[in-house]
DNA sequence: TAGGCGAACTTGTACAAACAAGCGAGCATC
DNA sequence: GATGCTCGCTTGTTTGTACAAGTTCGCCTA
């Protein structure tokens, strides 16, 4: 249970976040399981002190992650949890290198930023440039990323010491010279970005299929040809939307899954029909 | 621009969705093409008439469809959509077979139900249920749906009459006699168990990867064994979080892909690793 | 001209109040 | 015993207000 005086001196995160916290601390816990109805939004806001309408986004950001399900009239309940691998170890809270409650901040990162992923659950990670160098940008590429001289890279990422994701980015001409000054094994290049010139990857745009591993997925992460890749094609825009890099990221079978929960409500996931006829449609990279 | 009067009997839809709802089809329709910015929310209260809490929840809606990006102390703008396939047509608002502004809302439909997104696409689908059994629940699954005797279903579905999606469900045993009673060639399962004993599929977890053709998988899809797939394995609840069915779900490449948007104060989509030592762990089915 | 400063603007957070709409349990009735 | 109904509880929607925090842009100064 979170007490007022925690409260002092906290100071730049907002209270809605923190009750958010103390909640969702709660449903990982195992102290409130599946099933369980969450108190109602009135004793919700007795108990911490606060007004109803910040109970209301507090239990909105659980309700965005899948964690509880709401009804008008019915109590919140807590949802199950059932995603294989999270259901034998109920750990209690103590995630190994996390915070608990940076879960739902993490979930972009994760998403965008190897790195970030990695080191929030703990593994042993690295990853390096095969190849790097500046063209011209196509028409399509010119149409998401703006014209000019773009910067395409070719990354092997391993982890746990096992070749995983084969990264072929294409970088926006204006940030260009900031990743080229990067080294060649750099772990973080998101965190990088912005240490050198504060940018933030903040929007994300994702396009995630199945393909069969061309000759150089094989070589490089040690599959044999043709074995199924699960890819991640991604565009990425700073806060003013101004578009960053362009990405195709293929990670071999069985090493990594992409989760999400939804509810009826609200969610961003959806399905998309490809054209069946085109395959010879605009490839990023002919590799 | 929505005008005032169209409100008057509109009656049950909320009007933060009906502004979200207008400024949605402004978007899409190119009318705010992607990188101008919206109007102030003072402003927006003003032309629409509401409060500005009002129009903080519409353009909440918005920014979680990915759409609008927000900072705090600058207007907020429009972010490009660059996905593959959605760029080429930017289609007049006037999507085939769907209302505009309904995207927010079939999001979820999209994902759970083949025939509501086929439909919702303007695609001719089909399908047909090639196997169906009850058995008893494996550990496993008691978990996830309870025990008791469950039913398991494979199903075959096509798109533009190429078959696409195999999919392997297994109900609850409580809702196992109301999936019996439907035809083998039942278009959708969601909408005739909803017609039959009002079941609502309100939550869902969902994981996605890749893996390659079983030898069932590539006699039904009439591909290769061994060539690549898009799994999406999910287990669906209902409203009070009930377990309804758990489903593994496994696209021929080319044929399908997820899309997701998200920005970097929430989202729910995540990476999740894998374990790269034990191959033989459970499986729902072994074809 | 370059840089710093500040004022106006814009979004984020929080509170208080009121009504609408849906749910669930208990009660009364048949 | 089963059915239907009412009433209290709970969540959803909307308004209004106030302040905090960040951005943008023009002005002023060095």
């Amino acid at each position: 249970m979170l007490l007022f005086h925690e409260w002092e001196g906290a100071g730049v995160v907002a209270r809605y976040e923190l009750i958010a916290d103390d909640l969702r601390e709660g449903i990982l816990s195992g102290a409130r399981p599946a099933g369980s109805q969450l108190p109602s939004e009135a004793e919700l806001a007795g108990r911490y002190g606060v007004a109803r309408g910040t109970v209301r986004q507090a239990v909105a950001v659980l309700a965005a992650e899948g964690l509880v399900g709401s009804r008008q009239g019915a109590r919140r309940v807590v949802l199950p949890s059932t995603v294989p691998g999270t259901m034998p170890d109920a750990a209690p809270s103590a995630a190994p290198g996390g915070t608990p409650g940076a879960a739902r901040s993490q979930s972009f990162a994760e998403l965008h930023s190897f790195a970030q992923w990695a080191r929030a659950g703990g593994h042993r990670f690295g990853g390096r440039v095969i190849e790097q160098r500046r063209r011209r940008a196509g028409a399509a590429e010119a149409a998401r990323l703006g014209g000019g001289e773009v910067l395409e890279v070719l990354r092997l990422r391993t982890l746990e010491g096992e070749p995983v994701l084969v990264e072929r980015t294409v970088y926006a001409a204006w940030v260009a010279p900031a990743v080229e000054a990067l080294p060649a094994d750099c772990e973080s290049v998101t965190q990088a970005l912005y240490d050198a010139i504060g940018l933030v990857f903040a929007y994300g745009e994702h396009l995630i299929d199945a393909v069969a591993a061309g000759s150089q997925d094989a070589r490089l992460l040690g599959v044999r040809r043709g074995s199924p890749l699960l890819r991640q094609r991604r565009t990425t825009t700073t806060h003013e939307g101004r578009p960053v890099e362009s990405s195709d990221d293929r990670y071999r079978a069985g090493s990594v899954a992409f989760s999400i929960r939804n509810s009826i409500g609200a969610n961003p996931l959806a399905r998309q029909a490809l054209d069946l006829r085109s395959g010879r449609g605009e490839h990023m990279f002919d590799s």
